[in-house]
DNA sequence: CAGTGGTCTAGACCACACC
DNA sequence: GTGTGGTCTAGACCACTGA
């Protein structure tokens, strides 16, 4: 019966509270992915409520896919599956509606001084440094995309110094893993127009052809920008699909 | 090692079953949009369990988005809001990414003999009658986009009979209204290609010039297919947005 | 005020994993 | 066997709505 404990600084529920300690434990990397939880009575005692007050605490980690429940064995914090990250941010697929999956080529990465444009996006200062990477996506030899991505050159840094052959198919699992960036959402905004020359010329097109653009940004868990993308491919290559609820 | 087969004729909880009587009541019709649920207490006694796992089925229901609680009123069977049936099923924008608002011209209205692709993409038989309905969709006088829309006409019929001014601008809230079929989700598949004579006329492109073409299979709750449609478009005028989570 | 949903308790028994 | 999550009970008090 201590009710009087719970009443000043929560003006939330306990099991709310609960359940942002446990997330702020999984997103500071006191809890990593892979990890067990303490058990649903441990977290109970330990926050001193009841069980069913621990466990719908839980139960909104569950849903929101922070981790996941083992029968008879313990709740675990869920691995970034980066298996997945291709399905999930990848949308090219071939003309029966099947997923792709491309090879990366990595051609160039540099610092350049930041265009208004892009550092606006990005939520940084007009004059801020940016990391620039230029990419060519094949599949099947067939260059399917050509892709020049902006990033922080503070956050990312790290990117600079990678060896070449540390570069894999994809960049979400590097920004994870070299730079502790986590790509969360994203927002595509797709279009026509006619392409730059040095896409033309990995596109195996003429300047000035028509291309399809895919404008990118990806945000982290807390809604900063991470990433901004363009994204060049031919017209005839192209099948882009998705579902909307 | 007795088989503990508990012998309910169930093996799956209570408050999932609980949770699907009420979902079938909602699916039937028996309980419709706006309509108040019976309070938790009331589900509780009516099924015989405690108010916690009557309460955990009405849960799953809003998180699946069926119902919405109101503290102190009840839980209601939520509208499918057509409000935002443009905001949620039309994604081209203007080159800021800013949502269109776009008028449509209905053109064409008949019955036709469907062909093979189209009737197995709405899983008929395919010799199925399809009702067939060409539209113009229109932004300041400029044509955006051409659509050719295939429907069942076993259970759009109640379409033919609509006199002209009852077609306004969006589809989906006249098929609910007039044929009580409810869009629920869509897939779009984005590819580009050359333009047949009657799109491009009305486009305002001469025929086999390249064209955004943006095929959709819109569902029911029940997932069923209810509506094939191709959408043409002119690459110059063409933005489409949306979000990856 | 009575009725509704929102939170919380302190247990119970079951099913599953592992030793 | 012990320890875990999965289900369920039978209450309690609170906050909000509307008559």
């Amino acid at each position: 019966m201590q009710a009087n404990l719970q009443q000043d600084e929560s003006r939330s529920p306990r099991y709310y509270r609960i359940y942002q300690a446990l997330l702020s434990d999984i997103q500071q990397g006191s809890l990593k992915p892979g990890d067990v939880l303490p058990s649903e009575m441990h977290i109970a005692q330990s926050y001193g409520v009841a069980p069913g007050t621990a466990r719908k605490a839980i139960d909104m980690l569950v849903d929101r896919g922070w981790v996941e429940r083992q029968h008879g064995k313990g709740t675990f914090v869920r691995r970034a599956d980066f298996s997945h990250s291709l399905a999930r941010f990848f949308r090219l697929t071939d003309r029966e509606g099947v997923q792709l999956h491309p090879k990366s080529e990595l051609l160039d990465i540099r610092v350049v001084p930041g265009t208004t444009d892009i550092c606006r996006h990005l939520d940084l200062s007009d004059d801020s440094e940016l990391i620039e990477i230029e990419r060519v996506r094949r599949v099947d030899e067939m260059p399917l995309l050509h892709e020049i991505i902006y990033l922080s050159q503070v956050r990312f840094q790290a990117l600079l110094n990678l060896p070449p052959d540390a570069w894999g198919d994809l960049l979400y699992p590097l920004y994870e893993q070299v730079c502790g960036e986590v790509v969360f959402r994203a927002t595509d905004t797709l279009s026509a127009g006619p392409v730059p020359a040095s896409p033309a010329h990995h596109l195996g097109l003429s300047p000035g052809a028509q291309v399809i653009e895919i404008a990118r940004l990806a945000r982290g868990y807390d809604e900063r920008p991470l990433e901004w993308r363009l994204s060049r491919g031919r017209l005839d290559w192209f099948h882009y699909s998705f579902d909307i609820r």
